[in-house]
DNA sequence: CAAGTGAATTTGTATGATAAATGGGAGGCC
DNA sequence: GGCCTCCCATTTATCATACAAATTCACTTG
């Protein structure tokens, strides 16, 4: 009846590259952030998860630790691992993030990351165009004429990161920094979402060239106002991609 | 030559209720908010953390994990565990943060917090204007109360906190949740900064007030322009603390 | 009936062994 | 001599097992 077998490879599936522990946060988180495993509710306990995953409990274990860093959940002795309230998540963290997106309603999920933005990189912006280095603003031009010679799907995308993180550093913040991970995955959606927007496109070039252009001529309400004009029509490319749908 | 020693209890120093892998984890998550181990340095391996603390690798490894989880640092095999670059790191995370303070100026610290807030606070009070429900409205007037009645220091940060984040619950907007451990840390901070502020104390609550109408009345503008009067006082109060040292 | 006590469960830690990944060096080939 | 390939050492990754600690809960006992 012991079921004594000599190490197995890979027990969860997929090939390669990931980690195990990482592989069994991720199926974990997934399904905090789905709603199966809801605030206030107790996980199966360790042994359970490793016989569920066909893992050790030292993999299980170091996932669960994982998972607490992120804020997901806690665990004490005798009683197991609760989900904690959504309140304590950290939902900006890279992965939270990606599941969360899994877990969520693609409209829903755009709308509240654009407002999220349309709250803070006005503000990010006028502080750039307050503190940037020369550096930093080599970085934004740089970025800037990624842009103009983007001629890939990827490399658009890319190219904008590369923008708006620039304007994040530049920012020279350090507790902004987390809003970057926020930006990468609204982008990567974004472009997903509109992908004849060549009209748009001439348009936000622009747009994001006033946004520079502030930034370097040092006019944080200018840089604040171009941000806001960026993001607003970005509103308007989703609303025209929902409605297409 | 062989230490086998049988399992002493607590090896690291303080005293209880904490975690083994929660204390290295503080410790070395620390040093590199410190500044003790760069971006882009190598870590000691695990096996010399386990000499360090007089701890087992597992501890250790559960330590490693969770800083993983907060983007401080990166592990590869045959390589070891690097610390990766700041943009990485989750400045908003409840423990990060708390180490970020214990490492860095206590000015520039409060300085960074109000500047954050003055970038995120009123587009939060403007979303709650829009979106608070009922129950959210009794939250915040609750809180507010609690500010009116408060007599000791810490019933007076206690329900200051309660109302800012009744406010980030009635933005209804799960990615702002992780601005709450700041709001906390900074009001804690920014009390202490100012203990003899009773002349500023009647204003604050008159400027909470007005916040809280605004958002009642779901009034945006005006809720936002409350807070920015709000957030503005503070910076004032931060400045003739600062000063009067 | 109340209070304390002890057993059971679950996480926390220790230990030792093996697997996988990878950087770097040794050695061979052209 | 330079380049390529293969092997080896190091470090993390995973497994297995045992025991310690914490805490709940039922049970005993006064």
């Amino acid at each position: 009846m012991n079921g004594r077998k000599v190490q197995k490879r890979r027990p969860i599936g997929k090939s390669s590259g990931v980690k195990l522990h990482a592989e069994v946060a991720r199926n974990i988180g997934e399904r905090i952030l789905g709603g199966e495993f809801k605030p206030g509710s107790l996980l199966p306990n360790e042994a359970e998860w490793g016989a569920t995953f066909a893992v050790s409990r030292t993999a299980v274990r170091e996932a669960i630790k994982a998972l607490s860093a992120k804020g997901l959940i806690a665990s004490r002795p005798k009683v197991g691992s609760r989900v904690e309230p959504r309140s304590r998540w950290n939902l900006l963290d890279r992965d939270v993030l990606s599941w969360h997106r899994s877990a969520t309603d693609r409209k829903a999920f755009l709308a509240s990351t654009q407002e999220f933005r349309r709250i803070v990189e006005p503000g990010i912006a006028e502080l750039a165009a307050r503190r940037r280095t020369t550096a930093q603003i080599d970085q934004l031009v740089a970025a800037l004429e990624g842009m103009k010679r983007a001629k890939t799907h990827e490399e658009t995308v890319s190219s904008d990161v590369a923008f708006h993180e620039a304007l994040l550093a530049a920012s020279n913040n350090d507790l902004l920094m987390p809003f970057g991970v926020l930006i990468e995955e609204t982008l990567g959606n974004l472009f997903d979402f509109t992908t004849q927007r060549n009209k748009h496109y001439k348009l936000a070039l622009k747009l994001h060239e006033n946004i520079a252009k502030a930034v370097i001529a040092g006019d944080p309400e200018g840089a604040r106002k171009a941000m806001l004009a960026l993001i607003g029509d970005t509103d308007m490319v989703i609303a025209v991609a929902s409605k297409g749908k």
